[in-house]
DNA sequence: CGCAGTCTTGAATCTCCTCAAAAGGCGTGG
DNA sequence: CCACGCCTTTTGAGGAGATTCAAGACTGCG
C-alpha cells in the first residue's frame, strides 16, 4: 500500500533506505532528498538525529505482530521526525512522497524536541478523540481538514478561496490512519463530493470547497447521526 | 456522573477544590488527600506544580463546548499530573476517589516531566490505536487490562492468581473513556462475566480471572467481529 | 496493449446504538 | 430499622450505519 504508491518522475528504482543514525547520509546543516516510500528509521533504531521536515510528507506507523501497519499520524513540513518520536512505541516513520529534511541546530535540540513532543502528545489526544466519535463523516471530514492545514501550500489557510492539496497516500492508509475502511472512506469522499463540500477529478488532488461545511461535519454539529453524551 | 460517585465513609460534604498553584494546600514534600470528585486543576490555570500520584486515582478529561466531558486517560499511582499535561490541550485533570498526591524534588523535576510526556503520548498513541478497533470486546477488554495494572494492588500483576481491582468510576465514565455507549460497556462486562473471564459481585470490584482470554479479545485475536487489515 | 494496483459502487449482513423499562445499590429521613 | 428517592446498572427490542463481499471502472506503467 504505502510503498510505490507515488510515481516521482526520477526516483530511483529501489527505495533508498535511509537511516538517519549514518552520519554520511545526514550530516549537520545539511539536507537531503528522500524517496517515496523510503524508511526514514528502521524499527528498534536506537540512535539517530532529530530532523525538521521541510518538504514532503511522512507517516508515523506501527508495525504488528500479523504483518499489518497502523498509521498513527502523517506528518507534513513543520513536523519533526527522530528517535524523540520512535523510541517511545516501537513506531517507524516512513516518506509517503519525496520528502526533505534538514538538520536541527544542536543547540536548540532539547528544547525543539520538547516542543514537539507535547505538539505530539496534543495531536495523539485529539486524533484519540476523533476516533472516539463514530462516524464516518466526522471522521473523513476531520482528516481532511487536517491535511488541508498541514499541505495547504503556503500554509495561511485563511483567506475564503478554495484551496487544493495532494493526497500523498491511498485510500487505504487514509482509512487505516482515520480507523475506517477503504470503502467506508471512499464513500465518504464522494458523499463530499456530491455535497459539493470537496472537488477532486484525480482521485489524490483533492480541492476544498466549503470549508465551513466541512468544520461543521468534523465537529459532529450537522447530524450527530449515533450517540452523543449530553 | 463523574461528581459524587465515591461514597468516602468521612468525605466532606462539598467536594473540595483543590489548586495545587495555591502553595497553602500543597506545598514542596508534603501530601495531601484530595476528596474525590474534586478537581485538582482549574480550566486554564497556567500556574501550578507538578505531582506525583501516591495513591488514588484520577481522570484527564476535556471540557466540550456543549458541557459534555471526554475522558482521555484514566491515571493511576505513578503517574504525574500538572500543568505539563493541562496547559497543553485544554486538559483538565480530576480525582475519581480519594487521592493523594505527593510534590516533586524540583532538582530533577524537568527529566521526570519529560520521562511522564514520553509516557503520556505513549499512552495517548496506545489508545488512539484502541479507539481504531471498533469491537466492544476489544475495547472493554483492553481498557479492563490497562485499568488492572494500574490499580492490581502491588504493581506485580505477573502470578497467574486471579487480580482484584476496583473501579473507581461509573460505567458511562468508562463507556466515554473508551468511546463507547453505556449500555455497550454493560454488556460487554457482563458477557465477559458469562465467559468466565472476569467476576464481579458489586459492580465496582471487578476480578479477572482468565487474563490471558482478556488478552486474546483486547489484541483482536478471538473474533475479528469487523474488519481487520490483510 | 495488457496488467496490476487503485478507486468506485451495489447489495446483504451484522454490530452497535437508540429508546425504553426494570432491577439493584446507596444515602437520607422518618 | 425500614421506606423512600436518586443514581447506577442491567436487559430487551428495534433500527441506523458501517462493514463485508463482490464486481466493475479507472489510472499508471511496462
Amino acid at each position: 500500500m504505502l510503498d510505490s504508491s507515488i510515481n516521482g518522475a526520477d526516483a530511483p528504482p529501489s527505495p533508498v533506505v535511509l537511516s538517519l543514525s549514518e552520519s554520511r547520509y545526514f550530516r549537520k546543516s545539511e539536507s537531503r532528498v528522500v524517496a517515496a516510500g523510503s524508511l526514514l528509521f528502521v524499527e528498534g533504531l536506537q540512535r539517530g538525529r532529530n530532523a525538521k521536515i521541510a518538504d514532503g510528507s511522512v507517516c508515523l506507523y506501527q508495525q504488528t505482530a500479523d504483518g499489518g501497519r497502523r498509521i498513527l499520524d502523517i506528518l507534513g513540513p513543520g513536523h519533526f521526525v527522530g528517535p524523540y518520536l520512535t523510541d517511545l512505541a516501537d513506531c517507524n516513520v516512513m516518506a509517503l512522497t519525496r520528502t526533505r529534511l534538514v538538520a536541527l541546530d544542536p543547540r536548540d535540540e532539547a528544547a525543539r524536541m520538547a516542543a514537539a513532543m507535547r505538539r505530539m502528545l496534543s495531536r495523539a489526544q485529539s486524533h484519540a478523540l476523533l476516533l472516539r466519535r463514530n462516524s464516518v463523516s466526522e471522521r473523513v471530514a476531520s482528516g481532511l481538514l487536517d491535511l488541508a492545514g498541514q499541505f495547504c501550500g503556503g500554509g495561511v489557510f485563511e483567506d475564503e478561496e478554495d484551496v487544493t492539496f495532494t493526497l500523498h497516500m491511498t485510500r487505504a492508509d487514509l482509512a487505516d490512519w482515520l480507523g475506517l475502511t477503504l470503502t467506508s472512506v471512499s464513500r465518504g469522499l464522494n458523499a463530499f463530493k456530491r455535497a459539493g463540500l470537496i472537488a477532486f477529478d484525480h482521485p489524490k488532488v483533492i480541492t476544498i470547497c466549503d470549508r465551513a461545511g466541512l468544520e461543521a461535519l468534523a465537529s459532529g454539529e450537522a447530524g450527530p447521526t449515533r450517540k452523543r453524551l449530553p
